[in-house]
DNA sequence: TGGCATACCAGACAAATGTCTGGTATGGAT
DNA sequence: ATCCATACCAGACATTTGTCTGGTATGCCA
């Protein structure tokens, strides 16, 4: 056979065991073997035991899928969380019907506090939040001062940055000059969390333009 | 025993699972008796198949390490994509030592032509695109007037909003009046890809502020 | 020319893992 | 009281999957 030695085919088996641990579905050896037409498993063992050896992947010995990407010092290991479709008044339950898609972040702690949102409207444009992003947020019943949070306020959620203000108020401001403050007594305002992280996708629309 | 049956343990097992699969690594019915301190299998089991009955779940049968989040229709899979430390000359190679992170993304295509990228500078700043933002740029030489892209200008790398210009002129548009547009031939202009995913952590330092 | 690494093949084997059968106990609903 | 679903346990079994041994062929380098 005429085919190179430069490592190409062990090039796609790490990508190719890349993409399925992304979609939470290590793959077996077997399966290697067939994607490539391998008629050997050792083939794919091979390529495997390589690519530990190379630093690009981990194994864990006798496992089944035991093949994984290898985390870095201080990395957090990532999360899915779900983007609910709507947010109600005090549960913000994660029932099935609301839930949109999971969310992959990379954040410390038990998933089960976080959710993710769409944002609606432009009122903190100016912090870099646009209409259309998806903000990753912690659930949590106190915030401070400067903090962007997630608030009750009226049944509707809305995205603000927080301010504490005298006689136990709570402010909530937007970041655009057009919209108004928002000031509450605390009993009015239900505080459902804490925005970590802000997600935003440029492309929408399929990739090739045709028809 | 006690133990009310309100299917707290079920929504234990859920969550665990979930948050191994985000790590690539599905769990084994033994795995997650272990983690819960069932003494037979088959109570892990059990809570498996009632929550594949919920639709919370599906299953492969007969496959090792076969349970996984349904994907929504049309949901598009998740990929990791490299986070680069650096951005060279030309190449781009995703070499180990460029390596600082694996990133989640949803995005459709083929991994290898994604890679992420933290944002230096507040050039786009107006375009929410903020200092120390991670970017996610798919590899393409060829982008349209209005794309946000990473381009190669001096052997640096920069983000900006491109323009096509008069005579095949380049122009990089920044998005923050203090900046200057970036004007220049073709030919000393390397489009590296355009940016499809704009993501921004809130929250670096940890959780609990302590000594 | 002789190593040596890559790339592949064939078959056997053992360990990991999913599946099945048949149980017990408890709380809630009818 | 009876039924039923949840929650759990014990042990056996079959399949999937990783591992091992022992090969062949090719290109590269000293």
């Amino acid at each position: 056979m005429a085919r190179t030695k430069t490592g190409q085919t062990r090039e796609s088996v790490f990508r190719f065991v890349r993409e399925q641990l992304a979609q939470g579905r290590p793959p077996t050896l077997r399966e290697i073997q067939d994607e490539f037409g391998f008629r050997a498993v050792e083939t794919a063992r091979e390529h495997l035991t390589g690519l530990v050896a190379e630093g690009r992947l981990t194994h864990e010995p006798g496992r089944a899928r035991a093949y994984r990407l290898p985390l870095r010092a201080g990395g957090k290991p990532p999360l899915l969380v779900p983007l609910l479709g709507r947010v109600q008044a005090g549960a913000l339950t994660t029932a099935v019907e609301d839930l949109e898609a999971w969310v992959p972040v990379q954040a410390r702690g038990d998933s089960s506090e976080l959710f993710a949102l769409r944002v609606r409207g432009q009122s903190m444009q100016d912090a870099g939040i646009l209409e259309g992003d998806i903000v990753v947020v912690r659930r949590q019943t106190q915030a401070n001062t400067g903090d962007i949070v997630v608030a009750l306020v009226n049944d509707e959620a809305t995205v603000k940055r927080l301010r504490k203000g005298p006689r136990g108020r709570i402010e909530l401001h937007p970041e655009n000059p057009e919209f108004d403050v928002i000031v509450r007594a605390a009993s009015e305002v239900t505080l459902l969390g804490k925005v970590i992280e802000v997600r935003r996708y440029l492309e929408t629309t399929p990739r090739v333009s045709s028809e």
